[in-house]
DNA sequence: CCACTGACGAGTG
DNA sequence: GCACTCGCCAGTG
């Protein structure tokens, strides 16, 4: 019906994010009806880019770590000022504090 | 068109 | 508790 790729699905998830909150790889990947798909959404969210309007930094793997900088260098510093600017905490680990800033999809 | 790779996650050994 | 493997989809060569 609708050729909607995953990728944009998955944009359109991480859109659905409200600031202050972040969500996880694997919980976009539960949304979009498959819990494997994480892989996928980590691959949407690098060929996403700031036009996108996706706000990207808000998605976090499941430690509420970033990926390493070895895959995008300078993203994990960006990243941290942009979730500290919108309100989220960081935790002594360097890591978001997902038991209160994990967004849950259900709303 | 075929094969390999890649921001992950969960399961198995 | 740590290391390795499988599964998923799309992009690139």
């Amino acid at each position: 019906m609708k050729p909607l790729s995953t990728f944009q699905r998955v944009y359109e998830i991480v859109r659905q994010i409200p600031s202050g909150k972040v969500t996880t790889y694997g919980q976009i990947a539960c949304l979009l009806g498959n819990p494997r798909m994480a892989r996928v959404v980590g691959f949407a969210m690098r060929a996403c880019k700031e036009a996108d309007s996706v706000p990207w930094h808000r998605v976090v793997d499941r430690q509420g770590e970033f990926p390493v900088e070895s895959s995008i260098p300078g993203a994990g510093t960006l990243q941290r000022e942009m979730l500290i600017a919108e309100g989220v905490g960081f935790t002594a680990d360097g890591r978001v504090d997902l038991r209160r800033f994990q967004w849950y999809g259900e709303e």
